[in-house]
DNA sequence: TTGTAAATATTAACAGTGTTAACTATGTTT
DNA sequence: AAACATAGTTAACACTGTTAATATTTACAA
């Protein structure tokens, strides 16, 4: 029935169509429940259509990731027109923090999870586009973090080096947060605070504070 | 033939013979390629003669986290004897990183993996008992930071809310490196340095570096 | 318009997965 | 010996990703 009625509706575009209900599918319901089958319902097309458009579920997947970074390359050029480079530094961490939240599933594909990586080395080798919004995003905080030294901060610190760690506690604090340790860890009374969603800015603030105070 | 032959053998002890097999496979293939059929196989048992040890294949996966716990904080219990306490958090640092290296699958099951989490607390509410092991090694870590704090280091900032900071950090690099994402940003020149392992310990370095810098 | 080749979509099937129900031995107790 | 609980089994369900073979539709030349 399904089959027969979307016959007369346009064909085309069908690459995208399938993408799209992936990522719904994907971003309501996670990688795992995320099936071809249930794609292919989605779509009402045979499951094995998806096979023509799409080398293997992985494919999929991995076309949603460079998505993923493309949001959040789009969410740090938005922070160029910040003037003081270390306010943009916070902006950049704020922002960072927000899109794990937000984009929780996103993130879990373009950071933690090794299925689009593993599709990757084995497809395009090292040379792949996706990264290229990664890596303009690392080039970015780089960037930044120059400035910041040029402005006085963080001096005689490898400016790469302190990028990268910049970027390790940013991402842990996400990670922790997105796999429920830090709520547990409140939970417990270890840090007494208030609810899940304030403390990650706590701990934020915390950070800034403490970043603040290397100057030279 | 192998169903016939261990029947005279003991059948004692079978759940804990279920968990190293479960061990041994997800130790060396990963949580998924660990399927009840092939720990059955592995201990000559019918699949379903699991069922009859553990309530599902989180319920193994959970006792195996435990397990994970236990290691790490026997790591961290053998670092009581360093008495200066900024010494003591630079050796819980590279004992932290380097069980990640070392316990890949056990770290990823301790603190990224959705599975035993959910088991959790569909099973055991809030209140579990690996947790403990968790908790007091967070607990260990905060002490240490006050103690680091008694010596002059990270004066005015909360010991609580710091030690998360600190925990993200080394978290952060954890998951980085595990994830392939440090090896990458190597590759592609971001980062001029040697191979992928004695980045992550120049990155450590850099970081000990900056905490030492934090003094009062 | 018809015939043929290419593109597109489908069904059937394989080899797996976690899990449950029903059944069969085995050993213990009355 | 009869009843019962325990331990282990087989069979089955409802899924999964993926491939091969088959059918259908479209495009294009005669």
């Amino acid at each position: 029935m399904g089959i027969k009625e979307r016959k007369e509706r346009h064909k085309e575009d069908l690459r995208q169509r399938i993408l799209d209900a992936a990522k719904v599918l994907f971003l309501k319901e996670g990688y795992e429940a995320t099936s071809i089958r249930k794609i292919a319902s989605a779509i009402e097309f045979s499951p094995t259509t998806i096979y023509l458009y799409y080398k293997d579920k992985n494919d999929i997947i991995y076309t949603l990731q460079k998505e993923g970074f493309k949001v959040l390359r789009t969410k740090f050029s938005a922070l160029t027109n910040v003037d003081d480079p270390f306010e943009r530094l916070k902006a950049m961490g704020r922002t960072y923090l927000q899109f794990s939240i937000e984009n929780r599933e996103f993130y879990e594909l373009m950071f933690i999870m090794k299925e689009p990586l593993e599709y990757l080395q084995k497809v395009c080798g090292i040379e792949a586009e996706q990264w290229d919004d990664g890596v303009e995003a690392f080039n970015f905080l780089v960037y930044t973090i120059a400035e910041c030294q040029r402005a006085g901060y963080f001096k005689g610190h490898d400016t790469k080096m302190f990028s990268l760690l910049v970027w390790s506690t940013v991402h842990g604090l996400s990670t922790l947060n997105m796999h429920g340790h830090i709520t547990h860890v409140v939970e417990k009374q270890l840090i007494e605070l208030k609810d899940g969603a304030q403390i990650l800015d706590a701990a934020f603030d915390s950070y800034i504070k403490f970043l603040e105070q290397i100057k030279g």
